[in-house]
DNA sequence: ATTATTGATATCCTTAAGGTTACTGGCATC
DNA sequence: GATGCCAGTAACCTTAAGGATATCAATAAT
């Protein structure tokens, strides 16, 4: 269905749908960091700044569970635990560039008065 | 700025604004309801399915103060409240479609496995 | 030997978001 | 005269999100 034949009432629950996955402080820094090449959970927590280990952890497992974030254990003479996005999370990019382009512009505005 | 000259934490912080800006379950469901021509406090009520007029208050107030929202008190014979989308409100409609995009297609992707 | 790093888990706590129910005063309608 | 619509407000409550801090066992570096 194409987005101008909708009702008003259709847009809204389809809004709310992506709000709810994409919901709460972290999730989007979180797959950014990662789809910028951390894949050690060090490193993520490191690239996204204050979030500490609970939240990191607890995180990781609702993208998992969404199929946003693969979670891997490679055994090459020590155990190595590596994060990475799916193929499907990438079709969240658009939405990610928009959000950045409108905050760039939102910061122009604000300051601006 | 152009956003692929972004380190990842430049492109994490936009994000996290805008998201800090249209967080929560209502903003953008009212904003839409507004948008799509209801200007009346009951009239939006009525069009964001679920929202009580204790929420709904706070959030017009709130996207009043971001400058979203502007509510007018007009007095012709009795008084009349109208609540109207801002002209800089506009520019989160690219955001806003693409949510809807996503939605639509997630929900492809959730309901074929 | 000891200190640091990794990938977490456990417990406790605070805050904010949102929901529930009830109510109000002014106007219009039946 | 009662009922209903409008634009809210008030008081209270529940839940979830997130933060703070401590700890752990397994490796790696010094």
């Amino acid at each position: 269905m194409d987005k101008d034949e909708m009702t008003t009432h259709q847009k809204i629950r389809y809004v709310q749908d992506t709000l709810f996955v994409i919901s709460g402080k972290w999730k989007l820094p979180i797959l950014i960091a990662i789809s910028q090449g951390s894949s050690r959970f060090r490193e993520i927590q490191r690239n996204v700044p204050f979030i500490t280990t609970k939240v990191l952890s607890k995180e990781l497992k609702d993208l998992e569970i969404n199929k946003l974030v693969s979670r891997t254990v490679s055994e090459d003479s020590s155990v190595r635990i590596e994060y990475k996005v799916s193929p499907y999370c990438k079709s969240l990019a658009p939405l990610v560039d928009e959000m950045i382009i409108w905050a760039v512009n939102h910061r122009r505005k604000i300051s601006e008065e």
